[in-house]
Order: structure tokens, then sequence, then C-alpha cells
DNA sequence: CTAACTGCAAATTCTTTGCATTAGT
DNA sequence: ACTAATGCAAAGAATTTGCAGTTAG
């Protein structure tokens, strides 16, 4: 059960200094957190893991941090439609492969999937390449995500109806 | 310049009578706004539009129908990841072809684009009907949105860096 | 030491809700 | 008339900001 803080990611250490930043106890708690957990989480989610290790560390600080971090490209920001934002490690900065999200309108489940990355991929750099030339615009990330009905809520509304 | 409000959608009066809700000159009014411009709107968009001509009109009106619009499938609610919610009529019951948008992340202009729809349905087929195999998760919906720089505002930063 | 960082509380922004009133049908 | 729909003002929820005190390097 015990994680060695102090050690967990000498690349945020890298990261930080190289540009100037801190390496404080709060900014390695969060990114702690989310490599641990290693899915999306929100600002409250994560506020509530590190409160009871480190009580101080208020909203502000968990904000701020998410912010730079995303900024430098550690973590990626995504939103659901609930109107609160998740964030994870980002893609390539984890040992989990690419993935995308299904989210279930219904129960707000949130399902990891890593499949068709191939055609995926294709069919992006096709769209990247021709959106680029067209309209000389330079894609920068993408989201792909796909709403719906997972298994339960599904099955739940199919009873329903008879 | 003048629009007849009144007999501009007969398809509004059927779609709401026909579930026991009434036509409104507000929810005329905000439909007519959505048709006119054919653009994503904000509520605050919407609101300075008939501001002019139904002052009486307010937001708690606007976000509750086009929560009711979003409901019945005549209007989608869009998210640019600037924290506020777009509108727009829903694909299908517009001229406009299927499309997508490309999201200035600098400047925040969206470009509507309808290119690489046939590779986008190729993908869509089959990564849904394989996400609905081995997920059991039934697709409703999906978002696919590029972010990015967009003409201006990439060679305003090329500038910066000479 | 000193600039970067933080917590706190207050402010912002978008959206939702309760309730008395108004207006479709 | 009977209810659905509305406006208003107030509440909510997520996120941001100002500022004075704290801490990493």
């Amino acid at each position: 059960m015990q994680k060695k803080h102090s050690k967990n990611h000498p690349e945020l250490h890298t990261f930080l200094r190289g540009h100037g930043y801190r390496v404080t106890t709060g900014r390695k708690a969060i990114l702690t957190v989310l490599s641990d957990i290693d899915i999306h989480l929100s600002a409250d989610d994560i506020y509530q893991k590190i409160h009871k290790r480190y009580p101080y560390i208020g909203f502000t600080t968990i904000y701020r941090t998410l912010e730079l971090l995303e900024r430098m490209g550690i973590v990626s920001k995504l939103d659901f439609g609930d109107g609160r934002a998740r964030y994870e490690i980002a893609d390539g900065l984890t040992k989990k492969p690419h993935h995308h999200h299904l989210v279930c309108l219904h129960c707000r489940r949130v399902i990891d999937y890593t499949d068709f990355i191939k055609e995926e991929l294709e069919f992006l750099k096709r769209a990247e390449k021709g959106l680029t030339e067209k309209y000389n615009f330079a894609i920068e990330s993408h989201v792909i995500q796909f709403y719906g009905a997972c298994e339960q809520c599904f099955q739940r509304n199919e009873k329903h109806k008879e």
C-alpha cells in the first residue's frame, strides 16, 4: 500500500525544472494519483483521493496543477458531456495503448476501448492530411467518442418496453 | 428582412402537438433563429438574437426549449471545449450535409467541414459494429472533432518564432 | 533570499430550479 | 377552464482569481 511519491516521477522533475517550475508536494501527489489510478478522474475525484493524505491541498492547487500538466502535455483533459472535466495521463506517457471512450448516456459509465485503432488511424491520417491542405488548419488533437447505452442500461430499458 | 415566424415550422407544430407540448412564441422564435443562422449557437447567442424582437424571453425559456428540442431530436447540443454548449439544427433536418467541426484552440473559431464523410462513415460503420458486439454497447451518437490552429493563428504563431 | 506556489474566500460563468403568473388549446 | 409554459430571482455547480502568507531551490 505504500507509495514512493518522492522518486515516483523522475520525468516530472525534469519537465518542471526544465521550464523553471518547481516540484512541489501537491504536484507530485496529483500526478501520482493520476498515474496510479490510470483512468479519467475529475478534479473532485483527485481531491477525494489526495485529501486523506494531504488535507491541506485544495481545489485551487488541483486545478492549477492540472492546467499546468495539460499545458506540458503530461495529462489530457477530457469531456464526457456531463459538465465536469476529466483528466488522464496523456497518451504515450502511460503503458496503456491509445484508447477512446464509450460514454453511457444513462448511467454515465465510461468504457475505455482500444479496438479499431488501426482503422481509426487510417481514417485520421487521410482526414488530417486533407483538412490541413484544404483549410490550412494545423490539427493538434482530435476527439473521437461514442455515446449510447451500456449493456445494463440497454437491458433495463428493453424491459420497460415489455 | 421580414420573417414569417408563425408559419415557419410546420414540422415543429406537428412534433410538439404530437407529444402534447404547446407551440409557443418563444419556441418558435428560438427554432427560427437556429434555422435562419444555421450554425452552432450558444444560449447567449440565441438570447442576443431574439432579445431585440422578444425582450421578454429569458434564458430560462431558452435553456428549457433547447433541452426540449434536443430531446425531440430537432437540435443537437455541441461542445467545443470552452465551457459553454452550442446548439444547431440536427443533421437531417437541415439542407446542409452531414458535417463536423474544426475548432481553433487559439481564437476559438469553428470551421464546419463536410469532407471525408465517406471515409468517416466507413470507419464508423466498422467501429460501431465491432464495439456493439464486443461491449454490448448500443451506440446512439458519436463525436468526431479536430482541434488545432486555424490558418491565421498558425501564421501568427510562426511569425513569433522567427 | 526571492520568486514561484499555495490556501482561502470571494468572484465568475453557465445552467438549473422553485414558485407565482401567464397563456396555449 | 385546465395545464403547460414562462419570467424572475435565487440557487447550483464547476472553475477561476486576488491576495497575503509559505516554501522550493
